[in-house]
RNA sequence: GGCCAGGUGGCGGAGUGGCUACGCAGCGGCCUGCAAAGCCGUGAACACCGGUUCGAAUCCGGUCCUGGCCUCCA
């Protein structure tokens, strides 16, 4: 069963080649360091992390790289309010998003660049682009000149006539073409800035992709990734820009974008104050459930975040960690995973799907096969499921208040108590259990306890 | 205004021509000291209007509605 992934750049679901046999470049756009990440940061890192186990199954050297974007202009504004420094804000931020998006299972990249470390490369790009006639320095700004590229626009399907009757900002005068955008901005003294042949200043948004992706991955790679409002200017340009520096390849032969994730049926946004924060997120939910939550609809379709969203995620969870009791987390072998998950994914990552076949195998599961017990848990780690011992999973959960040592005390205490038949005082303990929020489950001559709420 | 996605049962969510997923919730039952879980059974949908076809949720045309992008944004 071979992968196919929908491609932005042709608008079809295309079988996927590898440019070279077994090997596959993959780059994702990743976080600018800001700010905490929020859910839709997540989405990306999240989907991306499907792809790339299922592709390190089936090709040999998969090379995963997502950047980190640490100079912006939101950074320097991050730090003039909170009055720190902008390596401070970085290393904070950039910290916490490795802490959250460890909590919900996503590997980390084998490379993860750093702007800040690729000036040099930058620097290099532009000045080629320079001597190519596909920029030009005006008012200490260096410019791509869109008019000189013919296939701007083809990616994101717009031209360039409609983009500027469209346009609702002021064209800076400097700009030879009104879609022409910044390489190179000049930096005050207060602003963070490197010395280049144009005076000191800092990189332009895209460039810092088409540098790096070409340092990690080369000219050309098999699959380029984030969300999808990147598609436009980010991701049309960063194409733009390195096709014309080298000689016209292509930079990336897939493009591949999540949707946007929708809150409670709301755009997130600042302007609405409805942005939830992984970190957030994680005091009341185990990064596992935001995990499936976030599985449970095609990466490509808009993702409305509801609690009963986060519910239902946690529901299926308690069943399947239920359902393989008895199998080691780390049974996964290839020859246990489910043909019906395995060509869901490569389906163009339909998770969904997938979800349902695990369904399936669940209740195999219950029903006594042992086998499919086995292959659940092997299948359901291909999507980053199903990779903890079931017990943490059900100790696991937020906001512990009893101690475990007094919890199975405590259930010992209820099992003498039904052993000798006082079934009123085995009720009071677990109505003192249930409101401490341990729920109880006699199966099988032994007594299991859970978090629930 | 332009471009791009969508509109599926009470809710979530797959499905590109026929076999009417799946999960949650509901209802009836089995099991259980109680409970939970599980199991069996069961009702329920394809925005609207035309068209193509023996047959359409699925293809074509139109209408209405929703979201995203066009400006920083995952």
């Amino acid at each position: 069963m071979g992968l196919s992934l929908y491609n932005t750049a042709t608008h079809t679901k295309d079988p996927f080649e590898p440019l070279v046999p077994d090997t596959v470049g993959m780059y994702v756009c990743g976080p600018t360091v800001y700010d905490l990440a929020h859910i839709g940061n997540a989405r990306p890192a999240v989907v991306f992390d499907v792809l790339y186990r299922l592709l390190k199954r089936q090709y040999k050297n998969v090379t995963y790289v997502r950047n980190i974007t640490d100079v912006d202009d939101k950074i320097i504004d991050a730090a003039k309010r909170n009055d720190e420094t902008i390596e401070s804000v970085t290393a904070r931020t950039s910290k916490a998003y490795h802490e959250d998006m460890a909590e919900l299972g996503a590997m980390q990249p084998d490379i993860e660049p750093r702007a800040t470390a690729h000036l040099p490369q930058m620097i290099e790009m532009i000045q080629n682009l320079i001597d190519l006639g596909n920029a030009y320095e005006a008012e200490g700004h260096v410019l791509f000149a869109v008019a000189e590229f013919a296939d701007y626009g083809k990616l994101s399907r717009r031209n360039r006539d409609e983009m500027l009757a469209g346009a609702r900002v002021e064209v800076a005068p400097y700009k030879r073409d009104g879609a022409d955008f910044v390489l190179w901005k000049p930096s005050t003294d207060d602003q963070p800035g490197w010395e280049s042949p144009w005076g000191r200043g800092r990189p332009g948004w895209h460039i810092e992709c088409s540098a790096m992706s070409n340092q990690y991955l080369g000219k050309t790679f098999d699959i380029h990734g984030g969300g999808q409002d990147l598609i436009f200017p980010h991701h049309e340009n960063e194409a733009a820009q390195s096709a014309c520096a080298h000689d016209g390849a292509p930079l990336a032969r897939y493009w591949v974008h999540n949707g946007f994730i929708t809150i409670d049926g709301e755009k997130m946004a600042k302007s609405v104050g409805n942005v939830r924060s992984v970190r957030q997120l994680l005091e009341s939910h185990r990064g596992e459930t935001i995990r499936l939550a976030m599985l449970g609809t095609h990466y490509r379709k808009g993702l409305d975040w509801t609690d009963s969203a986060l519910k239902l995620a946690d529901k299926a969870l308690d069943k399947w960690y239920e359902a393989v009791k008895d199998v080691d987390a780390d049974t996964g072998s290839a020859d246990h995973i489910d043909p019906a998950v395995d060509a869901a994914l490569n389906d163009d990552l339909n998770t969904p799907q997938a979800i349902t076949a695990l369904h399936a195998l669940a209740s195999d599961a219950w029903a006594g096969n042992a086998e499919a017990a086995v292959k659940l848990r092997t299948s359901a780690q291909l999507l980053g499921l199903l990779g903890q011992d079931s017990e943490s999973w059900f100790h696991s959960h937020v906001g512990v208040t009893l101690d475990e040592t007094k919890i199975d005390a405590m259930v010992e205490a209820r099992n003498a108590a039904r052993a000798a038949r006082d079934f009123a005082e085995a009720d009071r303990i677990r109505g003192e259990l249930e409101s401490a929020g341990i729920a109880l489950e006699d199966s099988a001559g032994k007594t299991y306890w859970k978090r629930s709420g």
